[in-house]
DNA sequence: ATAATTTGACCACC
DNA sequence: GGTGGTCAAATTAT
């Protein structure tokens, strides 16, 4: 049975986690409200505020447990009451047995879209010398080796949405397909998605467009990688880029490649070969 | 004790 | 319905 379990003390990590998660959505309100609304505006917004009132209801129920409110009750908040699924006599059956588990959460994500940041690189190591995570590892269809996924160490401290793939391929020797997904927002990089000054960046765009066309053309692509890394380094000082009437616009592809090549040190751009996946959609 | 990883459940998207 | 991305409890590492 589903006991009435307490919270028997503050989970400080369980916490701090829920209200960095609130604040990350507050955060994005934000964003939505320094835009004009758009189609998706209001829904997005709606769901946003579900979640901020969500890790509020978390975060005091961690603080000050009601002795009649199990964990499970916690979560059947505004944000959720509509999904629950409660619990299926077959739980009895799981690894977790008698144990109460709270399972209504478990894939209840927004799936990010695909015009986010990507940026492969095919690597003989799977280390970049960044904080990564891990979160999940799945087999994939016709693949011999399983898909890891990786998170930014600092996802819940600064709201870092950055995530990689890598995936081991069946080569002699070992090589790792990398995939990022999504900009670092938690190192001094960042910064420039969220300076002020407007002003024009085409000129901007159109050198990096041209970098990447010799990138994907070349065959000595280590120099390019180079040329292109030194380019981006160059432009870090232009926080204009990418910036329209003050606003960061969809370009995210553009700064995603930028912070990661300026975040690369030079041998280990030499390393890799790098295949930028442009949304030929964006304004670019 | 805390942080990181493993693992199967859950569900968005095709 | 199948696939793969994410979540979180359980487990392992530090």
């Amino acid at each position: 049975m589903v006991s009435a379990r307490i919270f028997p003390k503050i989970n400080k990590r369980k916490m701090v986690r829920e209200l960095a998660q609130g604040h990350e959505s507050a955060q994005r309100i934000q964003a939505l409200l320094q835009k004009p609304i758009g189609e998706n505006g209001p829904e997005l917004a709606g769901q946003l505020v579900e979640k901020v009132l969500r890790s509020f209801e978390l975060g005091l129920a961690l603080l000050e447990p009601s002795p009649h409110q199990t964990e499970e009750n916690v979560h059947k908040s505004s944000f959720e009451k509509h999904q629950i699924s409660g619990f299926s006599s077959e739980d009895s059956g799981n690894r977790s047995n008698n144990r109460f588990v709270r399972r209504d959460r478990r894939g209840c994500y927004k799936r990010r879209k695909s015009l986010e940041a990507t940026l492969v690189t095919v690597s003989p190591t799977m280390e970049d010398g960044q904080a990564w995570r891990k979160y999940g590892q799945k087999s994939i269809l016709n693949s011999k080796f399983p898909r890891s996924y990786f998170r930014c160490t600092h996802k819940y401290e600064h709201g870092c949405k950055a995530t990689k793939q890598v995936q081991m391929m069946e080569d002699d020797p070992v090589e790792y397909h990398i995939t990022y997904i999504g900009i670092h927002t938690c190192n001094t990089h960042s910064m420039m998605m969220t300076a002020n000054p407007p002003h024009n960046g085409d000129h901007a765009k159109e050198e990096v467009k041209e970098k990447v066309a010799e990138v994907k053309e070349s065959d000595d692509s280590t120099a390019t990688i180079d040329n292109l890394s030194s380019l981006c380094s160059s432009l870090l000082e232009k926080p204009a880029f990418g910036l329209q009437d003050g606003r960061f616009e969809q370009s995210e592809d553009t700064v995603s490649m930028m912070y990661m090549l300026g975040m690369e040190d030079d041998e280990a751009l030499g390393r890799r070969f790098c295949d930028f996946h442009l949304d030929e959609s964006h304004d670019f």
